[in-house]
DNA sequence: TGTACATCAGTGAACGCGCGTTCACTGATGTAC
DNA sequence: TGTACATCAGTGAACGCGCGTTCACTGATGTAC
């Protein structure tokens, strides 16, 4: 049964996708190795002689999501800045797609209970993606580009989430115009 | 061993109390019901007595969370108005004390995944925290103070939750820190 | 008001279940000569 | 290059554990007369 060095590398890789898939749909606790083996199209037993601990793979898990994100905001930011990364975020597709969505919002109470291996990954992350809105964004008065980028970081991922919490769609929807209303006026006042 | 229906009653209370705390403290799914139930010192067979599921327990918890929210907002924004309450809220001691916090902070993921009676209870919650918030707010150029109440929310439910997230703890109250000035620079500028 | 009985709050053992983790085993891959 | 052996990826059974929930039981409270 043992693959070849590729093989095992691809697995690995198959695995931390899945897992990173999975943890955001269904949240970490809710989540069992045995189910996330599955999605990865293999048995329970072989999780060990990939990753030590379920803390392993959910610190990777939330690397490559983070990743993602930050790859889908570099394009969308390459042709419409700030405005268009910050309309991407607050989108109801993105609020609809759980488990392709950002880490913070849909992790976001589980990864600030998370051990310190996580919370560092976590960390790196969103220095990453504060980073990368805070180069799509001018300063404006009294506040730095990194400033900016990092309350509009906090608006979005709370209002990504209180959106995805409220029972009522029009509450839900009002949350992600507001939030996106707010920040795209912030930013015009500047221009 | 019955009790009377004011011992029974002051029982319940004080279950759904314990309840609010803990689940704040370790989580929905970190919590289970004989912890929960040793915390209002009594044993895990009694709970079905008072509920019918954990989850009953849950949605009115995070009810009691939300009044002693508003509660305390109501009480600090009583002399301090909006800016006091936003202080307060993105305080280093706020986010210390999971505990007594807010709910939406402690447990937004975990209510995005939640039954429709837990997010039917947010929900609600939601919305009085925002009149609240509204009614502290003057509206500005183009944003009525309802907006300005709900953005707010969003950037301190998002800020509390990430600055609980990340292990550099001066990065932590820069989180915390910009949010405010943040906020403090939005209301400054329509007074 | 006093008595007899029904109710039910709380206890602690027990239920089945899924969890994270371990392990003996299989057989293809990698290594040494 | 071919052969013999060591390695190890993946399988599936098994581990102890804590979970939410149920239940028989106890005895004080509530109710009916």
């Amino acid at each position: 049964m043992r693959k070849s060095r590729q093989e095992t590398s691809e697995t690995r890789q198959r695995i931390v996708e899945a897992a990173s898939a999975e943890f955001r749909k269904s949240g970490i606790d809710g989540t069992g190795l045995s189910g996330l083996m599955a999605s990865a199209g293999l048995t329970h037993g072989g999780f060990y002689r990939h990753f030590e601990s379920k803390d392993q793979v959910v610190a990777e898990a939330c690397g490559v999501a983070v990743d993602h994100l930050v790859a889908e905001l570099t394009e969308v930011a390459a042709d419409g800045g700030f405005a268009a990364a910050v309309g991407l975020y607050l989108s109801t597709h993105h609020r609809d797609s759980l488990e392709q969505s950002c880490p913070y919002a849909a992790l976001g109470s589980e990864l600030a209970r998370g051990s310190e291996p996580i919370k560092a990954v976590a960390t790196q992350g969103l220095e990453r993606v504060i980073e990368l809105l805070a180069g799509q964004s001018e300063s404006g008065e009294n506040e730095s580009p990194r400033a900016r980028a990092l309350a509009a970081m906090c608006t979005m991922m709370g209002a990504l989430t209180l959106s995805r919490m409220v029972s009522n769609p029009g509450f839900s929807t009002e949350i992600l115009q507001t939030a996106l209303d707010h920040l795209t006026r912030a930013e015009r006042a500047t221009e």
